[in-house]
DNA sequence: TCTTGCACGTC
DNA sequence: CGACGTGCAAG
């Protein structure tokens, strides 16, 4: 880790991401601390060139401390960004490829927490998840070597408790816990999304899973995110300018404590994690190994995860989950393309219902997908979806249908996927607001693309992931924390989705998907099964 | 528990 | 400046 800035220093650039947006760079250079990549398992045989793709998380020393105490995400209905931000520094990849890369961010476990007497403690079952919603890097397709250059950051996705939301943020559950993850997807010409062999690979940083919440219940986190977060600067200070500060705010002439200021020292007097931490993630050491191996290692069968350690992790029983599709949007509004359709959306309402099945995979269609061609006229995934149904809503919810979650364990593969269940069959739950994307593709068909593999790319999550065995939490070891995933490349089917007709729902917005028509790609990975 | 408006900060 | 990102406290 310490690089010390290695090349990073540099790279990171600006604004990895968007366009639009300044830079942020700031204060991410100087730490940037890479996690030891992780490594991507070979899953399948043919990684085209996937697997020699490293991964670092940048700043991982204060991911971890937060992963200490037990990271959480505020959640509201507006949308709110994480902090610490995902970056990442990228390496082995193709300077001359172009890779699409993407985050999701899947349920850790299921259960729900409550946090109490200073610690977190499952209450619960979680609720069904909901639809799992890619949030596309907005520089995305590029070539390795943009890629290379600097850090990638993702610090524009923001974090939603709102299940309709229309904007494409990532929709979450608060008080569950969260697993993000970063996808690599390759966007070759040749390897048209739909194609049977779109390869990609999955990077999980096991210090970036997270509890969900409306507001902080761990003091110490509310500290750290004071402390690190420049927008929160305002709350920082001295004891005494809290106090004048806090004074002048209640109107009062003498120095008031803080609540907060109170609230944690109270708070803190006790250890932090205790035995909380467990709750959580398990205490940072304990949890890891655990967790590690069980989210991190392939697995193939599900039953490994279930009975996984007793961190908290693991988790249980994939099946229940598996159903979500994600929806990707896009981030930027780079590119969106308009024809698309909006995007899919799928109502996850789906109480667990469908899922079951058994591992994953289930769903997937099969596929038709046909790489596309590139053409552009005929959006390669259109081709697809068109035939059948392209009439859209219907079918489109089908995808949504999806509603289980994958968890981390089942990351498996199929779980997340857009599995798009037989569209005619589903029924669309609701119409879920499409969300868009963002603004505008570009309609190039590399855009197209893009989504296409979006969908399927969330999905596979499970399977390949490797962690690393050894993640010490503390900086130790090489890898710490992350974990990798393989790449594999989508075989086969990913399913169509037929697009959708913006009729449809009310607001549509366009999503990367949709532009892709929709569909959802299922793909197939090669699981191990 | 979650939502809202706010003061204060960054960009 | 204005837009937007923060945690806070009140609701």
């Amino acid at each position: 880790m310490a690089n010390g800035g290695d090349q990073f220093g540099l790279a990171e650039r600006p604004d990895s991401d968007c366009m639009d947006s300044p830079k942020e760079t700031k204060q991410e250079n100087p730490s940037l601390t890479l996690n030891s990549p992780s490594s991507p398992q070979t899953a399948s045989g043919q990684q085209q060139g996937m697997e020699g793709i490293k991964v670092f998380l940048h700043d991982r020393e204060l991911w971890t401390k937060f992963d200490e105490v037990g990271t959480e995400m505020i959640i509201t209905k507006a949308g709110r960004r994480m902090f610490p931000s995902y970056k990442v520094k990228v390496t082995g990849l193709n300077p001359k490829t172009k890779y699409i890369l993407l985050m999701d961010i899947v349920p850790g476990d299921d259960h729900r927490y409550k946090f109490a007497d200073n610690k977190w403690s499952i209450t619960g079952k979680a609720e069904p998840a909901m639809p799992g919603r890619l949030y596309v890097h907005p520089d995305s397709p590029a070539t390795g070597a943009h890629w290379s250059r600097q850090l990638v950051s993702f610090q524009k996705l923001k974090l939603t408790n709102n299940h309709l939301d229309p904007f494409g943020h990532i929709i979450l559950n608060s008080m569950h816990k969260y697993q993000p993850r970063l996808h690599i997807v390759k966007a070759d010409e040749n390897n048209g999304f739909g194609s049977k062999n779109t390869a990609f690979c999955t990077h999980v940083f096991s210090e970036t899973a997270f509890i969900a919440v409306t507001s902080y219940q761990n003091h110490k986190i509310t500290q750290l995110k004071i402390e690190n977060n420049p927008f929160a600067k305002g709350f920082r200070g001295s004891d005494d300018n809290e106090l004048h500060r806090m004074a002048k705010l209640q109107g009062k002439d003498y120095p008031v404590v803080p609540r907060s200021t109170v609230r944690q020292r109270a708070c803190s007097s006790g250890s932090p994690f205790s035995g909380e931490s467990r709750g959580l993630r398990g205490s940072p050491e304990a949890v890891r190994s655990p967790y590690s191996c069980e989210n991190g290692l392939t697995r193939n069968s599900p039953q490994e995860l279930l009975s996984p350690p007793s961190s908290h992790y693991s988790l249980p029983h994939p099946h229940l989950q598996r159903g979500q599709q994600p929806q990707v949007y896009h981030c930027n509004k780079r590119k969106v393309e308009e024809n698309c359709s909006s995007g899919n959306q799928h109502p996850y309402k789906k109480p667990f219902a469908g899922s079951s099945p058994s591992e994953g995979e289930s769903y997937y269609h099969p596929s038709s997908y046909p790489p596309p061609p590139s053409g552009l006229s005929t959006n390669p995934a259109l081709g697809l979806t068109d035939s059948p149904y392209s009439s859209d809503l219907g079918q489109r919810q089908a995808c949504m249908f999806a509603s289980s979650e994958p968890r981390m364990d089942e990351l498996s593969c199929a779980s997340w996927s857009y599995t798009c269940p037989l569209p005619a069959a589903m029924t669309p739950m609701e119409p879920y607001p499409p969300y868009t994307p963002h603004p505008p593709y570009s309609s190039s068909p590399q855009g197209s693309r893009l989504s296409a593999i979006a969908h399927q790319s969330s999905p596979p999550l499970g399977e390949h992931i490797t962690h690393d065995p050894y993640q010490t939490q503390s900086s130790g070891p090489p890898s710490q924390s992350s974990q990798n995933i393989h790449s594999r490349q989508l075989s086969s089917p990913l399913r169509e989705y037929p697009r959708y007709t913006p009729n449809l729902s009310p607001p549509l917005y366009h999503t990367l998907e949709t532009h892709t028509h929709i569909r959802c790609g299922v793909p197939e990975w090669s699981a191990a099964s």
